[in-house]
DNA sequence: GTGAAAGCGCTAACAC
DNA sequence: GTGTTAGCGCTTTCAC
């Protein structure tokens, strides 16, 4: 930490020259070649860098984009910030870290912020939404994109993906490979991803093609690992009279690692006793053992696309709220096949890694 | 996205007051209750929220704070992220998310990058250092405070913690179970943490404690989970002369898992036929099956540290370089430790999950 | 306690 | 192609 920064007018006065030819010459544009040279002489000399909040001010403009999230540890939201930073550093955009806190509130009090003008837009993607929260978000200073519900219909751009069909998709695969009595653990109803899992998973269980199978759901107080665990605890002790559950669909990865650490406590095998299914498809459920399979919700994918959406609405590019839906696809692994060799006896308490 | 935002001066102009008795008045000093009474008025009706550039621009601080790392979805920096963010925001602090890149030149970019000043400080932690970069760092004209090797010699603010001995920690432990054939799987040893470790292992098995006993290093291309499994195929598939190694030290817990599935590959059981230790204590080596054995480097306390650091020097904090040592210590779970009743004889492919 | 005015560093009219 | 100047929104002397 050194000396005070050199500003625009030292390197004009340097280099003998006004103002404004120092500004144009530094940016290339109109200027000729010999007060670009000169001009640059005299920055170089000076260690001139232009300063990013004088510009701000003039331009209007930060070359920020907020990214706010409940929780920024969740590997879901990681693998989102990792791709929007991807998109936006090479822009010269720099990237906010922020939070909305657990509650719709706090989200609006953060939406709100947004109008003290530190940043150039917000990508966010909120657990709980209202319409007090859509109404913030429409009336916000700056473009705004949530990642999550598809907001189009309000006239927000977002990008969203389906998981209620995910679902569908974990129970079919289930239902392929001969499971019949399947357990649900879901997260908080009252979150848009846990209302929307559940739609999911009600809709797989009643179709014509489950008729006859058994279907239970049970609560977890919050889409982490320690919450899947006791969940599952509960699912899996009650034993219904249709038979033990064969199968438990998992509303994310890390409520499905839980419900595989619950299964290992009460002597079950997976996938063998019990077939497990997680959501997000996230790193730590693809190097698990055994590893998860996982309904894929194309996290960096949603993230790029926020992060383009936003950087379209920032360059100016105007018209009608932008939609973007990206598919769920279903990554079968071993927590739902069977070893490829079934032959081979396994020794005690010995791993097989199907590859 | 909305009308343009009411600037101070119309909040004055409303008010029917100066625009310096606005100013004051919002800031609650030296401006009598009815003005204050009067300007909150006009503040609320025209929706006012002060413009965080202008404010910046007068004041010199941008009430930013940027964290930057190579790789930003590693759990080791999300942790610290999530910490460094916890103790910046109730300070009215933002934290700027950049990465250093992986080369030593991109992080000294990076820091000079600071002569913008879009940040009031910065919070590194450097995957490579050299004198460049201590150079750069020293002359920055923010405050930098290093997470990683001490600097505090060279005068700059560093939370460092000692994973040599943290290595040492875990070949002790490893050596008091009875382990005697000790491999280590070490990332590349350009880096600051990969030459740490390494002199930590090489010391320990070195140390006359470990007088007779067999140790070899095998080096993975990356601190990650792949690089972790393909290193450890090689050393475990080397069978040295000595035996069959029943140990291995995995220079953080990503390798570490990659150790886990490579030993489950070759048919071997952990902890039965090798021990494993990871190092980070991180959430995913928690909850892991088997759950890691881990050091733990105090990733969120490090990132707490940092954070109070930049916050005293933002905060004009002089005097001498401070230098803040986070011990590591051994967090022992059951890749290390055998089955607590080891008399129950578990069947095939079942997973024992000790609590 | 209040008001007038300067100025933070920069870009973009606007004149020449 | 270059120079002069205004002004982005704010805080803070400085006079009263």
């Amino acid at each position: 930490m050194s000396s005070s920064r050199a500003t625009l007018i030292q390197v004009a006065e340097r280099a003998g020259v006004s103002l404004a030819s120092t500004s144009r010459a530094l940016h290339g544009t109109g200027a000729s070649s010999a007060m670009v040279e000169r001009v640059r002489a005299a920055a170089a000399e000076l260690g001139y860098s232009p300063d990013a909040i004088g510009r701000s001010l003039r331009m209007k403009r930060t070359f920020q984009v907020a990214f706010a999230v409940a929780d920024i540890g969740n590997p879901v939201y990681v693998e989102m910030l990792t791709a929007i930073h991807e998109v936006l550093a090479p822009h010269g955009y720099r990237v906010v870290v922020m939070s909305t806190g657990h509650t719709v509130a706090s989200t609006v009090d953060l939406v709100r912020s947004l109008g003290s003008g530190f940043v150039d837009g917000l990508i966010v993607s909120p657990l709980r939404t209202d319409d007090v929260l859509v109404e913030a978000i429409k009336e916000a200073p700056v473009p705004v994109v949530v990642i999550g519900r598809s907001l189009e219909r309000q006239g927000i751009d977002s990008v969203s993906t389906d998981s209620t069909a995910g679902i569908g998709q974990a129970v079919a695969h289930l239902v392929e490979i001969g499971r019949r009595r399947i357990g649900f653990v879901n997260g908080p109803l009252d979150t848009t991803p846990g209302a929307a899992r559940q739609r999911g998973f009600d809709a797989a269980t009643s179709a014509p093609l489950f008729a006859g199978d058994h279907a239970e759901t049970e609560r977890a107080d919050d889409f982490t690992v320690a919450a899947g665990l006791d969940a599952a605890r509960r699912l899996l002790s009650r034993d219904p009279a249709a038979g033990p559950f064969d199968a438990v669909v998992a509303a994310n990865d890390l409520l499905a690692i839980g419900v595989i650490r619950a299964a290992g406590e009460l002597g079950l095998s997976v996938p063998r006793d019990v077939a497990v299914t997680g959501m997000d498809d996230t790193e730590i459920g693809r190097v698990f053992q055994p590893s998860l399979t996982s309904v894929s919700l194309g996290s960096s994918e949603r993230g790029r696309a926020a992060a383009q959406l936003v950087l379209d609405r920032v360059g100016d590019v105007v018209g009608p709220a932008q939609q973007i839906a990206i598919g769920p696809h279903l990554a079968v692994r071993e927590s739902t096949t069977p070893l490829v060799e079934p032959a081979e006896t396994l020794p005690a308490s010995k791993e097989k890694s199907a590859r």
